[in-house]
DNA sequence: AGAATTACCTGAGCGC
DNA sequence: TGCGCTCAGGTAATTC
């Protein structure tokens, strides 16, 4: 599932691969996605040069002529530059072919993928204005998630992942943060002190680094024929229910917050 | 406003 | 072998 350092990892290698190609032709094939492809990207992408990359939380801006291709990757999203006329797969469900006989094919077997096209400034569209800072960046922070968490009774993981407190925190990385924190996911959001607020955000911001970093030498999605998947042991907690804690050696356990599987060492995490 | 819930979708894993 | 079931989860929309 593409978390925020797969998007930023294709990121990269998107614009390193494609900006200053030119867009030759679009092939829609299976529109319904949650939100539908718009029909009219093959009228207006076709002429106009990528001219960069850029990513909000895990939405990733795709710079074209006087507009922008906006896609979210949703769970099960894959990108990927192939040469021109390979032959679509299931689950292939547009394809944007470039100068240089590249074609950027986009698969998701659970269409909870989005792609739209908007024009002026990205950030002022409905879907992305409401975000919040991004986790990497300047403006989240210890003091940032302390101020935001002040009245909110919510369980802590509920509110990290909640994309208008900060941008791109999903699930695996809400469980790995909290271990490494210390905190257990179920406090009440209004329940953290500086200190652990101070704690939490920069542990979000460290572990997030520390896999694009990892990403950025693993995922090299230009030769790679099939999306990459997570190394089962490369997390601490996430997918670990039952088994032995890295730091205590007690046995991990799993509840439900928000609908979301959250696992957690009940002897580490307070 | 904040919290909770639902809808969207298919592959994997399971019991039988 | 295959059927039916449950689970996985990001986000928008809806409801309370």
């Amino acid at each position: 599932m593409p978390e925020l350092p797969e998007v930023e990892v294709t990121r990269r290698a998107l614009a390193e691969e494609l900006t200053g190609a030119r867009i030759e032709a679009v092939v829609i094939r299976v529109p319904k996605l949650r939100l539908a492809i718009p029909s009219e990207l093959v009228e207006l992408l076709p002429g106009r040069m990528l001219r960069g990359v850029g990513r909000r939380g895990k939405y990733l801006l795709l710079s074209c002529g006087d507009g922008w291709l906006v896609i979210h990757l949703g769970m099960t999203g894959h990108l990927r530059v192939l040469p021109a006329g390979t032959p679509p797969g299931k689950h292939d469900h547009l394809d944007l072919v470039f100068s240089g006989d590249r074609c950027l094919r986009f698969n998701d077997p659970r269409k909870f993928g989005t792609v739209f096209w908007t024009t002026g400034d990205p950030h002022a569209h409905p879907l992305l204005v409401e975000i919040g800072p991004e986790p990497l960046g300047g403006d989240f922070s210890g003091d940032y998630l302390f101020s935001a968490s002040r009245t909110r009774t919510v369980a802590v993981k509920q509110l990290i992942m909640k994309a208008s407190v900060v941008a791109g925190v999903g699930n695996i990385y809400a469980n790995e943060a909290l271990f490494i924190s210390g905190i257990s996911p179920s406090r009440p959001a209004g329940s953290l002190s500086r200190e652990e607020c101070n704690r939490l955000a920069s542990t979000i911001r460290t572990v997030l680094q520390k896999s694009i970093d990892q990403g950025s030498t693993i995922m090299d999605f230009r030769v790679a024929e099939e999306p990459l998947r997570y190394h089962p042991l490369a997390f601490r907690v996430y997918g670990r229910r039952g088994e032995p804690c890295f730091g205590c050696g007690g046995k991990l356990e799993e509840v439900r917050l928000g609908n979301r599987s959250t696992v957690y060492c009940p002897a580490c995490q307070r």
